[in-house]
DNA sequence: GTCTATAACGAGATAGAC
DNA sequence: GTCTATCTCGTTATAGAC
């Protein structure tokens, strides 16, 4: 109810995007069951019943995450078809956003919440699939553009390989956790590309740097 | 404390094993942090106090739960070694080993763990820590096995490939788990193996049947 | 070995004051 | 918007009878 303001939306780092932003964190290390209220509550200072004011409950919070989360990931994706016209360099751009979150030492949020699927509340379900289904769109249209580029050696049809994409970079991400290590993810990203795709053409060597 | 028994081990199907069950299927299909002491008992008809007289607390249900699984899973292992000289057939069979788990709408107990992992009691991180490796070193076996025999054209060092294998079986099992359809996975474990071992030569088609 | 009873705690959630 | 207080329920675990 404030007074028409120009800036377009989102006021800025309010309590429902610190929320937000711990929540995140906590499922990505610990999972949907693996945190409580509680634990938000406590870390930003502030109870409970302060936490159902913005979220009614746990699932919507959950919702909630997921949405803001595919969000960002598609803004990523729309800012990497923007600045790379090379198939080749916006995959390494794709597989960097998972590194990064490697080195923060969490995981991909819907991979996550894939491995607790069945225990998710519903209104949580349809969002962590529609996250995988842009995922593997956006995929198949930088495989194809590869393929049309002469960059990629596709290994398989373009679903397939963008499938096994996503999957790769996910159970590299979950096999990678136990050890702690993420040089272990950048190795195996490096060979899931190279599998994959075949080797770098020569003539596309001629690369910035 | 029993008298001397010729048999190996092994009691037969008794309480211990029937919560080992259960309780399998349900961190398959829940996670270690989806299923509680009160879902074991009713679905065995027993009292949750039953169960602590089995097993001391959950950790030690969780513990017991790995080393049984491992323990299967090494004997399939052997198994495959003893019956199969070829190494790709090997490596089939290793991943039908996963197809079937997905048949049952269940996960790699392991992957499973993996997510879960920074929850997990630390009794039960080291027991996850060692299926991984084992996995591992049984796959490098393999795979230098078939390069060996000149049936495998590996797209990187066997212990990469092995590593890539593990994670996009997994990472596939996680992703298809939203979408219940054990086909999509089959179709992620084929184009895998497609990629990281290449065709099969045309003369090796020389096999039974 | 299994039970009933209960303890002790933590979870998600709500009412109502401020 | 945020708080305190409280409720209800589920979870792990234990004591002690049978």
């Amino acid at each position: 109810m404030q007074p028409m303001v120009t800036r377009t939306q989102q006021p800025r780092s309010d309590t429902r995007t610190r929320i937000l932003d711990v929540a995140e964190r906590l499922v990505q290390s610990r999972g949907f069951n693996g945190f409580s209220y509680a634990d938000i509550a406590a870390e930003l200072g502030v109870s409970t019943a302060s936490l159902h004011y913005h979220f009614a409950g746990k699932a919507e919070l959950g919702r909630a995450l997921i949405v803001r989360y595919a969000e960002r990931f598609n803004s990523a994706l729309a800012d990497i078809d923007a600045r790379l016209p090379d198939a080749r360099a916006r995959l390494e751009a794709y597989v960097s956003i998972y590194t990064d979150l490697m080195h923060k030492g969490r995981f991909c949020l819907c991979g996550m919440l894939a491995a607790e699927y069945e225990t998710l509340p519903p209104p949580m379900r349809d969002a962590v699939v529609e996250f995988f289904d842009r995922n593997e769109a956006w995929l198949i249209s930088v495989l194809e553009l590869g393929a049309e580029q002469r960059t990629m050696h596709l290994t398989g049809s373009a679903e397939n390989v963008a499938r096994m994409v996503v999957s790769g970079l996910e159970g590299a991400m979950l096999v990678t956790r136990p050890y702690g290590d993420p040089a272990r993810f950048k190795a195996a990203a490096a060979q899931l590309l190279l599998s994959l795709l075949g080797a770098v053409p020569i003539d596309s060597e001629a690369q910035r740097d």
